[in-house]
RNA sequence: GGGAGCAUAGCUCAGCUGGGAGAGCAUCUGCCUUACAAGCAGAGGGUCAUAGGUUCGAGCCCUAUUGUUCCCACCA
């Protein structure tokens, strides 16, 4: 039966075929083979949103590249489940259901709404996102180990628990970030700071026995009304006398005390700050050094309370402009200036946060980040590029407590029961707790896990984890994590010390970091500019091959991306050029032909092809060892494109049409290569070399499946690859001369070639024809044909007799071009060689390449001055 | 304030431990040569930000400077 491919390139008809395939067909599924090499790649989960979008892609990419990597060089692969990104979705379309009810956090107030949500929670359970099959990857979608119908997995329970019991985990009421939008607590991870133009009021407090005033400045004049004491710096002596003194708070009427704290700085503004424990970390701590007492001021969504009835229920921004216009009227305003300062906003929503007193649950961080520093210190995970674990380092040695309660209702419930009666607490890993004092029935913390909590634990509650699973055993700890460095933070560090508190050892041994994907204008891709890019709509248009090369091509670790889709184009054309590559080959392929090996008879540009290939296996397996799989993936572009295609492909054409021995040996080693390449390739596009693969080899095995090329002494041929080089040279030569004198391809002539390798140049005779438009080929060690251009190469001269053409005057200036170019090779090479230190000092290999190369250029400099001394004459 | 990255062809970027500067796109020339016009054959185009230094040799290593981006911290 003939071999045969489609003639167009649509990547969509058999991506999908190919995908349902994999699955169905449980090729995908998790192995365990204990001959094999264990290899993990752990997947990351994804934005809270739920959503597949560029960033998630390059992950996926880079991970699925090394995971078939890995597979086919002998490791057995686990592929991870994609249940968080499961549950997540899943949480997002119960959101939306009850949102069509009317049901909303803001109609039924949040308790009930949280209540109500996790009913709905646990009808559903876990599913998965189907959307990122599409881009190919080896997941393994079925595996559901980690869900969360109980509204806390055990490997979560089993974690909060035993930090809980070590004390850990502390509840307690502190400062912390709140966004008045998500009404939720944020850890410090998740407030990004942005520059804003603000405004520094100047304000005066009058001091209560009427001897006059002091003069502060703040930029949130509103929190005024929770102030409850000033500070000033206890060295500062223009306010010494003033220290324990009562001032009347304006507006409020309030008798507060000015304080001495070291925090003040004296440079900065008058030297006098107001302090608002309530609404100010550090004033918090000033509160907490003096015994102040904290009042709050605002509510849950940032409006004043109805303990200040004239400005209850104002937003905080309209109470600002309000209590500014008070104060004024009051005289209590001294002046405003323009002011540009930092504020913290929701990672999430953007909105201002506002830091806020609350009772929350903390992680005690000091004692966890230890051992996670010394895992990276002493070598047991690295990073890749290095340069992160500076940023590591840093965040672990400035680490403050982790917040981990969220008012939220997607994630993990925390697994902690207050009685109503009395008060009494209990953790546990129950679903339900009975007052251990009074007997009745606990009611449940509302609160949910900060998600980076449970993602914490993903490298081992996936494998089964707390029991002592199979998959737990042989997998764990896992090898390489691909993630942004954008991540660094919010989970690398945290898998990193939850893992070694909790089993004791590092997750992965390393970190591949890779960069953001941006838009064409470098810009973050963000909703609100509206410059982001549905990869699946791009997998549409070109293919999930094309976009996965074009994430992985000329991508270097750690560095960030422009997305554009000009360089999806340049994949998808790389893709159609292969497509058509193999089909070339199907259709001149004789029924039923096979290749299992290579023939034993080959031709000197067989040898050279496949000597190149091999070394390209050599390159392609370093690289991908070292995780450069940006130069991996330009090398087998250039490979497949311009060795195989442009120039192996045309060299067979003469010999399939003449038939015969060395046509069949011409097919076997296309098949051979073109088998080879594939393999290479597959990594970065699973769907077509697997697409073409089953075709072309068509016996039952599947590429994914096999054997990653590696490089065998046996196919190194370097005499061989020399030798045809000089062919190359020659029509190359040809070409040129040709195309700079404007020779039509219809115009034929004959090439006569004056060489001393004439046996080469001999077995080369039949491309001259087709690749260098000749006519007729002479060779001989000694031509004078006059009339004629010539093509001057280190191993031989080529004369053109193109006489009606040849013009003596612009041949003898090409020719002196040439001469000055070979005459400045040979000034550098051989100032190079006389130099005693580089001889001295330089690895022998080289010079004795510089030695080569300097002899080629003499030889070519000898050949063009030939042909300039003919020319005159 | 602390730290990091980047600066290479018109544009977007590669360039692995230092050994005569590369790709894609764009531009120009000639080709529909029966695998491919999503293609073929050619061409032009770079003081590798600047100034020093180390070295036989620097795009790459060191120092300083300029521009730029990002991260962290934070002054009310």
């Amino acid at each position: 039966m003939k071999k045969e491919l489609p003639k167009t390139y649509e990547p969509a008809q058999f991506e999908d075929r190919i995908y349902k395939y994999w699955t169905d067909g449980k090729m995908f599924h998790a192995e365990i083979d204990k001959n094999k090499k264990p290899y993990t790649i752990v997947i990351p989960p994804p934005n809270i949103t739920g959503q597949l979008h560029m960033g998630h892609a390059l992950d996926e990419t880079l991970q699925d590249i090394l995971i078939r990597f890995k597979r086919m060089s002998g490791y057995s692969a686990l592929w991870l489940p994609g249940t968080d990104h499961a549950a997540i979705a899943t949480e997002a379309k119960i959101v939306e259901a009850m949102r069509k009810e009317g049901i909303t956090k803001e109609g039924i107030g949040r308790e009930k709404f949280m209540e109500r949500a996790w009913a709905w929670k646990k009808q559903y359970g876990g599913r998965i996102v189907e959307q990122l099959k599409k881009l190919g990857s080896s997941c393994d979608w079925d595996r559901e180990r980690f869900t969360m119908d109980e509204g806390c997995s055990q490997a979560v329970k089993e974690v909060f628990v035993k930090y809980y019991e070590k004390g850990l985990i502390y509840r307690g009421e502190r400062i912390i970030n709140w966004c008045p939008k998500c009404k939720t607590s944020l850890s410090d991870a998740e407030v990004t700071y942005e520059d804003q133009a603000g405004h520094f009021w100047h304000l005066r407090y009058p001091l209560k026995d009427g001897s006059g005033y002091i003069e502060l400045a703040t930029t949130r004049p509103e929190t005024l009304l929770g102030d409850t004491a000033v500070a000033v710096n206890p060295d500062d002596d223009r306010y010494k006398d003033l220290v324990g003194k009562t001032l009347i708070l304006p507006l409020v009427g309030r008798e507060i005390p000015i304080v001495a704290d070291s925090y003040v700085d004296m440079e900065f503004g008058t030297g006098v700050v107001k302090i608002t424990p309530a609404h100010d970390p550090n004033d918090f701590e000033v509160g907490l050094r003096h015994n102040l007492p904290v009042i709050n001021v605002l509510t849950e969504d940032a409006k004043i309370t109805d303990d200040y009835p004239d400005y209850a229920g104002m937003d905080r921004y309209d109470a600002r402009k309000k209590i500014v216009e008070d104060l004024e009227k009051g005289g209590f305003l001294v002046r405003t200036e323009a002011h540009e300062h930092n504020v913290g906003t929701c990672y999430r929503c953007s909105t201002t946060v506002e830091p806020r007193v609350s009772t929350q649950w903390f992680v005690k961080m000091k004692p966890l980040a230890q051992p996670a520093i010394d895992a990276v210190k002493n070598g047991e995970t690295k990073f890749v590029p290095e340069r992160f674990d500076k940023i590591y380092f840093h965040w672990l040695e400035n680490i403050k407590d982790w917040c981990i309660s969220r008012q939220i209702w997607w994630g993990h419930q925390i697994p902690a029961f207050y009685c109503d009666d009395c008060g009494e607490m209990v953790v546990t890993k129950e679903n339900s707790a009975v007052c251990p004092k009074c007997g009745k029935p606990m009611r449940q913390d509302p609160d949910t896990l900060d998600t980076w909590f449970s993602s914490a634990l993903w490298p081992f509650s996936t494998l089964g984890w707390p029991e002592k699973t199979e998959d737990f055993e042989y997998f764990y700890p896992t090898n390489t994590l691909v993630t942004g460095y954008d991540i660094i933070f919010f989970w690398v560090i945290r898998m990193m010390f939850s893992a070694l508190e909790n089993t004791g050892r590092p997750p992965f041994d390393t970190v591949l970091i890779h960069g953001l994907v941006r838009d064409a204008q470098g810009r973050k891709m963000s909703k609100s500019l509206g410059n982001g890019i549905d990869p699946l709509e791009i997998i549409d248009q070109y293919g999930a091959d094309a976009l996965r090369f074009m994430l992985a091509m000329g991508n270097a670790p750690g560095n960030d991306m422009r997305f554009t889709e000009d360089k999806v184009k340049a994949a998808r054309n790389f893709a159609n050029k292969l497509w058509n590559a193999s089909r070339y080959i199907m259709m001149n392929l004789p029924d039923g032909f096979k290749c299992d090996k290579l023939c034993d008879e080959l031709s000197t540009e067989d040898k050279w092809v496949v000597s190149k290939f091999n070394t390209l296996a050599k390159e392609v397996n370093e690289n991908l060892e070292s995780y450069e799989l940006g130069v991996a993936c330009a090398k087998i572009y250039d490979f497949i494109w311009d060795v195989y295609c442009d120039w192996y492909i045309e060299l067979t054409k003469p010999r399939i049409t003449a038939g015969g021995e060395s046509a069949s040996t011409a097919q076997n080693v296309l098949v051979w290569v073109m088998k080879g390449m594939l393999k290479l390739l597959h990594p970065f596009m699973p769907f077509i070399t697997e697409e073409i693969w089953q075709t072309l080899v068509d016996d039952g095995s599947a590429i994914m499946l096999s054997d990653y090329p590696v490089y065998h002494s046996e196919y190194s041929f370097v005499s061989e690859e020399n030798e045809f080089e000089m062919i190359i040279a020659a029509i190359k030569s040809v070409r040129n001369i040709r195309s700079e004198m404007n020779v039509p391809n219809s115009v034929k002539s004959a090439l006569y070639i004056e060489t001393k390798n004439s046996e080469t140049f001999e077995n080369g005779r039949m491309y001259f024809e087709r690749l260098a438009f000749a006519s007729d080929v002479e060779i001989a060690e000694k031509y004078d044909i006059p009339d004629s251009i010539t093509a001057v190469t280190a191993n031989a001269r080529i004369f053109i007799p193109l006489a009606d053409i040849v013009d003596v005057e612009k041949e003898t200036a090409r020719l002196d071009k040439e001469k000055q170019a070979a005459l400045k090779d040979i000034e550098f090479l051989s100032k190079k060689l006389s130099n005693e230190g580089f001889l001295a000092k330089a690895p022998e290999k080289l010079v004795e390449e510089q030695k080569a190369k300097l002899t080629k250029a003499q030889e070519k400099l000898a050949k063009i001055e030939q042909s300039l001394a003919a020319l005159k004459k």
